[in-house]
RNA sequence: GGUCCCAUCGUCUAGUGGCAGGACAUAUCCCUCUCACGGAUAAAACACGGGUUCGACUCCCGUUGGGACUACCA
């Protein structure tokens, strides 16, 4: 009662997930919209999407549509679906706010042109000191009039000259910055397109958004971000900023390393679920020892304030064991979905489907080894005759066994052909001869493999016939 | 170069001043017809140097190392 009370008191939580559609969603914005969509789900609250297209040079076709499938895929679908924001939707109003921070004198016109720039920037660069706008326009009190529609003009933000900016960050404390190191930070660009620094305090503000989580590498530019919000008089939200995802040699996660795209994942036969366990996991712990977590799990103990500060190396092989995890949990009729996505519908129904499934599940690492896994089941591998022989049993004894162990399930009628049922035929002999004499040369011949699920197993999904036509294959290459 | 962030087994992490624990991976053993599963055991870490303290992985300072940022990219 008094957590519910205290709900309705406390501002609802609203976050979102703002990428850049310039290609594939990566696994590190993946991590980004998880521990937002986990922050507003432990809360109650809202998580939306908003696409950051504002760079013209960088926009990927077709990559919006990708990202939002990956988003599905995964399970972390925004409350706008329908209505998500676009930024290069907005120009209009980005310009207009732009143009009220020129009037009001928190920014001014710079027509200052970009070969100046470059040329001033190497000569800083080459004095040893930070490369900074020489602030040309600064004070020249350069209308809009005079430029709009006439000439190539940016519009820049007039950064304080002094004093301390300080970033209190959900996650790291408090951040300390001064105000005469951070540059006057261009806001519209000429083309017309707002800058993300523009853009991305507007939309949160008529978003209403009252969290911003994103990655480590915009801490260094939430004081521009924080300026903005007084000069517009806006409340501003609450920062937090995430630990980056690194590669195993601890650089930047990317192409080099593998895969990267979240959809490479799905064809790489991993679950959705696993893929959220892992990089909940990474740079995220919950309270107890646990770490094979359901969504649901993951969004009932989800904090902030335990989410780490340094950044954590994507290592695959945890990824692969919970993965492995998720399949044993997972339905047969869920893996049947997965496997579909891999292999095409047509794979799926196949007889027997689900019945491999079934027994697939419990020794598969990755989705994708399902079908070179059961492949034997449709096709019996030649092998040599070598292999029918129990470690240093013999030839005869393997030739023997499989001829008595023929006549047994031989008399069973096929539909009592079944796992329980030649069971309990087979294994008195197989203990009175030797279980290793009697099961391995079956076994081998069932599957004409030296790894391979138990013989009952086989037999059972193989059906009487084929399971006969088997051993007297064996049978042929030992006489 | 400057600014900022970070630092516990190979990896993900627990730890908030009092014996450094778990998980993945690795190795060995058990289970077992094989593989997988499961069970057990082992090896494996507080980057370094000062300070504060009866006592420091923990707090402070410095060093080193890693990373991010320093764009009319996001």
């Amino acid at each position: 009662m008094f957590n519910f009370l205290k709900n309705i008191l406390r501002k609802k939580v609203v976050v979102r997930f703002a990428p850049s559609p310039t290609g594939e969603l990566h696994i590190g914005g993946a991590r980004t919209a998880f521990f937002n969509y986990l922050f507003a789900k432990h809360n109650g609250g809202k998580f939306l999407l908003r696409i950051e297209d504002t760079d013209r040079e960088r926009y990927v076709e077709g990559s919006v549509e990708r990202i939002i499938k990956s988003l599905a895929w995964l399970g972390l679908n925004p409350e706008n679906a329908g209505k998500i924001m676009v930024q290069s939707e907005r120009l209009n109003i980005y310009k207009k706010y732009a143009f009220e921070l020129v009037e009001k004198g928190n920014a001014y016109v710079c027509i200052c042109s970009k070969e100046k720039l470059a040329a001033d920037q190497e000569a800083q660069m080459k004095a040893g000191k930070p490369p900074m706008y020489a602030g040309y326009c600064r004070e020249a009190g350069i209308k809009i009039s005079e430029v709009e529609g006439k000439k190539s003009y940016v519009v820049r933000m007039k950064m304080p000259k002094s004093g301390k900016i300080i970033v209190d960050d959900l996650i790291r404390g408090r951040v300390e910055f001064d105000a005469s190191l951070i540059d006057d930070q261009v806001l519209l660009k000429s083309d017309g397109y707002p800058t993300y620094h523009l853009a991305n305090i507007i939309d949160d503000h008529e978003m209403g958004i009252t969290h911003v989580i994103r990655a480590e590498e915009w801490l260094p530019s939430t004081p521009k971000h924080k300026i903005l919000y007084k000069m517009f008089g806006w409340q501003e939200p609450q920062f937090a900023h995430l630990p980056m995802i690194l590669a195993p040699d601890k650089s930047k996660l990317s192409k080099r390393h593998g895969a990267t795209g979240v959809f490479e994942y799905k064809n790489l036969g991993y679950l959705p679920e696993a893929i959220l366990n892992f990089i909940g996991l990474l740079g995220w712990h919950p309270k107890e020892d646990r770490e094979f977590l359901s969504l649901k799990e993951m969004i009932k103990e989800f904090s902030l304030d335990r989410v780490q500060k340094s950044g954590a190396i994507f290592d695959v092989k945890k990824l692969n064991w919970l993965n492995s995890e998720h399949i044993k949990k997972a339905s047969v009729t869920e893996l049947k979905h997965s496997l579909a996505d891999i292999f095409g519908h047509e794979f799926i129904k196949k007889d027997l489907i689900d019945k491999l499934i079934f027994l697939s599940k419990e020794r598969m690492e990755k989705l994708s080894d399902f079908k070179e896994m059961n492949e034997f089941f449709f096709n019996l591998p030649s092998y040599e005759k070598s292999m029918l022989v129990w470690k240093n049993s013999s030839l005869e004894k393997s030739l023997e066994n499989l001829k008595l162990v023929l006549e047994k399930i031989s008399g069973v009628e096929e539909s009592d052909f079944k796992k329980s049922k030649l069971e309990k035929i087979v294994m008195p002999l197989a203990d009175e001869r030797g279980r290793g004499d009697v099961l391995w040369p079956l076994r081998v011949s069932l599957s004409g493999k030296d790894k391979s699920p138990g013989p009952f197993d086989i037999m059972d999904i193989l059906g009487k016939q084929e399971t006969i036509r088997r051993i007297n294959v064996a049978l042929e290459k030992l006489k």
